[in-house]
DNA sequence: ACCTGAACACCGTTCAAGT
DNA sequence: ACCTGAACACCGTTCAAGT
């Protein structure tokens, strides 16, 4: 057993690194869930100590922020993000409903992403980018902010895959939005300057609930009415 | 000191009961949130050691169920179950935004219901009769069963406050129903019996997903359309 | 600098013991 | 019968120690 030391440094085992904590971290999610995710449970996946992640990562909540960041970039990859230069009132439907799909399809992988983000404060950058996509798209289809607001929330679940339609303790008010992001969603922040201006007690984090649910109610209740009629040879 | 063990048998502390250890979990859940809700801390409340809430339900789990059936024993109380003799197709809109908008009442208050719900196998009776009440009133307000099944998915969210949209497993196929169960749902069972027989692979737990998330989808990006052209004035 | 073992304050739950 | 204390196998995390 000749140098030993020069084995150790030379150990086939790839160096723990936050990427590869977090890469490990998703697996383990996607294949058992995110109970499965423990630090003691990921420490073993990566053959190591519990304790070793910590000097990668500052704590548990860390590692779910990361992962919340590795779904949402993925987004990108299956073309939720891609810009579409043309949409019109003509194709803005088309348009929107391809982004969702795909948002949709990166959904169907992480299954553990509505429950993350619908219970996680700090919204990833990434996720707040998307949403700024899908107002962009709208305005460019030719729909107003005040419609496009009322249909973020209508949209709700399946733009992310999951539902905030009960949690008022959405407190980020448009004026507290970090200067520097807000330059990454200009979408977004137009449609707010909108909104406020027309109501000052309601950003996207301040809006009547009760509100945007019959909302979001009523375009159903209608959809399904009007396929009623179709069926009754009412048309 | 006289007589210690006569005051400890006539102790002003009321007994301990199954119902009094929910009303407890409900009371803590409602206040600090579930996360809050441990049996440590629920026996802090009762004024009892964590350990005598053994006597009075078998585990954790089964307190987490008796607070699902306690919040949907409260529907009733907000009339979403009440039977609304006369739906008729000019009616079925009204009748069933009253019976969502109160269930949405039930849900403000208990907001730890939807997390519940959606990670909790065994659906509570009381939430499958409001679902019957629900597919029962649609039928009156003649749409088909076919529809009335595409609705459940659209609405989803809406109607228990949370979204199984991408809850895929969902193992209880009309067969498997307990036949005395099948008794208090007649509704659902008819809905069940017309669905399975146009496609067999396809009861309410066994769906195409990816189909009924378009249906509903397209619902909402339909009624924005719409929404949008009456905005410019194409109406 | 990176990793580790022992330890702490928490979980849900079991089990033998108290009354 | 009802309640309890000690104990077990788990958590996330801290801290002093190893290399």
């Amino acid at each position: 057993m000749p140098a030993r030391k020069s084995a150790t440094r030379t150990a086939t085992r790839a160096p723990l690194t936050r990427d590869r904590v977090l890469r490990a971290a998703c697996e383990l999610a996607d294949e058992d869930g995110l109970d499965a995710l423990t630090m003691r449970r990921l420490a073993d996946a990566l053959g190591v100590e519990a304790m070793s992640l910590y000097h990668h990562v500052p704590n548990k909540d860390a590692i779910l922020d990361g992962l919340v960041e590795l779904a949402f970039a993925e987004f990108a990859a299956e073309g939720a993000l891609t810009a579409t230069p043309a949409t019109t009132p003509e194709t803005w439907e088309r348009d929107l409903r391809a982004r969702i799909l795909a948002a949709r399809r990166v959904l169907l992988r992480h299954r553990w992403v509505p429950q993350l983000v619908e219970t996680r404060a700090a919204l990833a950058p990434a996720m707040v980018q998307y949403v700024d996509g899908v107002v962009g798209l709208m305005h460019a289809g030719g729909l107003s902010y005040d419609l496009i607001h009322h249909a973020m929330h209508a949209l709700g679940s399946r733009v992310y895959g999951f539902t905030q339609e009960l949690a008022p303790d959405d407190s980020s008010s448009g004026a507290e939005l970090d200067p520097r992001l807000m330059a990454l969603v200009p979408n977004l922040a137009a449609m707010l300057a909108e909104v406020v201006h027309d109501d000052p007690g309601s950003t996207l984090g301040w809006c009547d609930d009760q509100t945007e649910f019959e909302f979001g109610l009523d375009l159903l209740l209608e959809g399904l009415e009007r396929r009623r009629a179709v069926e009754a040879g009412e048309g």
